[in-house]
DNA sequence: TGACAAAAAGTACGATCGTACTATTATGTT
DNA sequence: AACATAATAGTACGATCGTACTTTTTGTCA
């Protein structure tokens, strides 16, 4: 690895922490190059233009989620426990120390919910994924006989996706001690209720 | 009421409807000055500032929401009906046409939860009411015999918004058509885990 | 170590940002 | 209808935006 993908790669590294807190935009070229301690130019030559840095903060998220939460969940077995693994894997990402922001994926949904393009395509992918990643072990855990026959697989994505989404809510914005317990309780309520 | 006033208050309602799709910075004065008829310093005139401006926005969103949401749920027996009342009201408030970038509230969330400030203080504060009162709506539903002695009011208000961010990002971002109908169903489940 | 390439900096451009300040036009009252 | 005031427009400012182009510095390998 070269100088310049590791330059690169430590931009990126920096973008997508930024981006967690102010979103894809309101980063600026020269704000994070004086972050990394570059020259505007200097780190422009890195990337064709704005949007192709920011389709790479997205992508160096994605490579990390699957990661840090969907390849160690499949290390648990089938069923209930790849669940629960999920989604205590989940709450541990939506707090590391490189999104202060929470969540990238959660952050940026309202900033690119209503913009047209490759961006907002690659989330909306991304996101349908990690939707069929959980309904798919929910199948799974009926399958085991953990969960009734008759659940609702996409729907029980549903729910565990609103947890999710309550979580950050109330960690990020209301800054809410007990967020964390919270949705665990709701998460309880939804594995028995499947069951 | 002044022809001053009127303007005002047109400005505001623009940029209400703008904001949730854009958000509050990147909508700006020039375009937001454009898209209503006026001059840039027209416009301008009618605001101490930008955040002043935006203040309006938000504060206006206020005064809609309780007009829309709040008070008529009231208007509803006290216990479930009202919660009901409640959930179904948020509904039309999250696709009213107004607001084509979903709930304001829920829109400006991830813009505002990094930035301290006025702006980011009246939306904690919004939002706080807004759980309170789901809270205390349930607790009424309680003494109504409604809903079961040990429920976690809080815990309620939790789940209730947790299904409203839900919606609001399958409507919103994914654009699943069956968004609404997902909603309902967590929050039948909802209820009957309350009774 | 010298040559060549890669990486970073420098500079410049037109556009647009929020916001002063001044000038013009509309409105409403006597 | 005249006048005072409110409403809007005009103009200008420094800052910053993303990006193109050129120059200088740094790193790499024969």
């Amino acid at each position: 690895m070269g100088k310049g993908e590791r330059t690169r790669a430590n931009v990126v590294d920096r973008a997508l922490s930024l981006s967690s807190q102010l979103g894809l935009d309101a980063l600026t070229i020269g704000s994070l190059a004086r972050e990394v301690g570059l020259s505007k130019s200097g780190l422009f030559a890195h990337f064709d233009s704005k949007e192709d840095l920011q389709l790479q903060v997205l992508e160096e998220a994605v490579d990390r989620f699957i990661r840090m939460v969907v390849r160690p969940a499949f290390t648990e077995p089938r069923g209930e426990p790849r669940v629960r693994a999920l989604f205590e894997r989940w709450m541990e990402w939506a707090t590391v120390d490189f999104l202060p922001g929470g969540c990238l994926f959660v952050s940026l949904a309202n900033e690119l919910d209503d913009r047209p393009g490759t961006l907002r395509d690659f989330l909306v992918a991304a996101q349908a994924e990690w939707l069929s990643t959980l309904a798919k072990a929910a199948r799974r855990a009926t399958e085991a006989g953990h969960f009734r026959q008759d659940l609702d697989h996409e729907q029980f994505a549903y729910d565990f996706y609103a947890i999710e989404l309550a979580f950050h809510h109330f960690h990020q914005l209301l800054r809410d001690p007990a967020a964390r317990a919270r949705a665990r309780v709701s998460f309880d309520r939804l594995i028995a209720d499947s069951r």
